[in-house]
DNA sequence: ATTATCTATAGATCTATAGATAATGC
DNA sequence: ATTATCTATAGATCTATAGATAATGC
């Protein structure tokens, strides 16, 4: 179980050779502790052995659990993919963006951090949280945005329904692939499955959504 | 904070006239309380006092925590929409077909029982579970096989992605929307927004995978 | 003196059990 | 006798604090 298993020290500052960033070893653990058990789930002991520590030492750093639990969600990062598409070049054609744009969700969604990030969320009902839900809607947003314009120049389909609603269509299930597969406890041939179903799903928006080739049945 | 707050009983067996069903109104809090709580963040004095009991009198009941919990989960029922598969009927068009069957999804979706199911699904990690994740690949294999025949039969497009990737396209954002609206502690409100969503998402998938009106640009 | 650890412990809370009590149904 | 409740309590575990100890940096 335990990761992280460096030797119990002694009584005592320890000696500087084997002075690890103590405080970041700590909140790395409850990361990873929070994501897989819950707040309740996790006592502080576990935390503080899962590094090699008394208890005790855990509060000269933390001055309690609620504290370590804010540190754990603020390294775990914004959950949305906002600056995704802030990143990605809208000069190429739609479904080059499309494919782009997913890539790069992808790619920020399967670091160890990110798959944490989304079982701490998970667990602890941010999920329903005011927070995420606002992230969420930016980012439906700044998507349906970019949608609207293609819309215009007569890139996209018109006909599907609104830019937002086209916005959802491409990231629910895109979303929906990282809760169900790029978690902390997945494993490696469930984030296979979890990123080919999002890349695949990218294509079949991408297909579904740029005018047809007009004219000529069949 | 109490939804059930029956008078405290003395000692010794209660009066025919109070003597409801205690078992199926412990069952009840405790799936109220873990969805919303979680496991390890529940604890049984909190569901026995919320039914007007002693912990020991909830012994009497189930043998343990670990068995009120299960109980809970066998009343939530099953998660997945594959019985909303098979009540649609499948004689009528793709576009009424989707149309009915989302109908469906979301009505058995809105009932106060499967908002908390799913709510306690994924606070205790039941959402990363292998039985959930067979049942959802249930449904998407059993959706997978109408939209192949229809493919067949020329009603709906085969250029966008395989059955089963349609599939997908039809049901992630469904399941989305209820994962982040349809849950316990949803407000009227979001509850509304999560079925408008549902809806909106199965009209714009019906129109981009039902084959356009062949021949002649704009 | 400060920093980072330890041991020991207080006080709360949690799961579970034992034994008492009172209504029910035979 | 059985059933459904209660009170009391054991024993474990949890968060948090107090005070000791040893290395560091001035």
């Amino acid at each position: 179980m335990t990761t992280n298993d460096r030797p119990r020290r002694g009584p005592g500052r320890p000696a500087k050779s084997e002075a690890g960033d103590t405080k970041a070893a700590l909140v790395d653990a409850a990361l990873r502790l929070f994501a897989q058990n819950g707040f309740a789930g996790t006592s502080i002991r576990a935390i503080a052995r899962e590094v090699g520590l008394s208890e005790s030492a855990l509060y000269a750093h933390f001055p309690s659990k609620k504290a370590i639990h804010e540190a754990a969600m603020r390294v775990a990062g914004p959950l949305v993919a906002v600056v995704a598409l802030e990143e990605t070049p809208a000069g190429a054609g739609p479904a080059e963006f499309i494919r782009a744009f997913t890539d790069r969700v992808v790619t920020a969604w399967d670091t160890p951090r990110a798959r944490q990030a989304i079982g701490l969320a998970v667990r602890d009902g941010l999920i329903h949280d005011d927070g995420l839900k606002e992230g969420i809607d930016g980012a439906l947003r700044g998507l349906a945005g970019v949608f609207a314009r293609w819309i215009e120049e007569g890139r996209i389909r018109d006909d599907l329904g609104s830019p937002e609603d086209l916005a959802y269509a491409l990231l629910a299930p895109i979303a929906h692939a990282r809760l169900m597969g790029l978690h902390g406890e997945a494993t490696a041939g469930q984030r296979g499955d979890a990123r080919r179903r999002m890349t695949a799903h990218a294509e079949l928006f991408a297909r579904a959504v740029t005018v047809p080739p007009s004219g000529g049945d069949r």
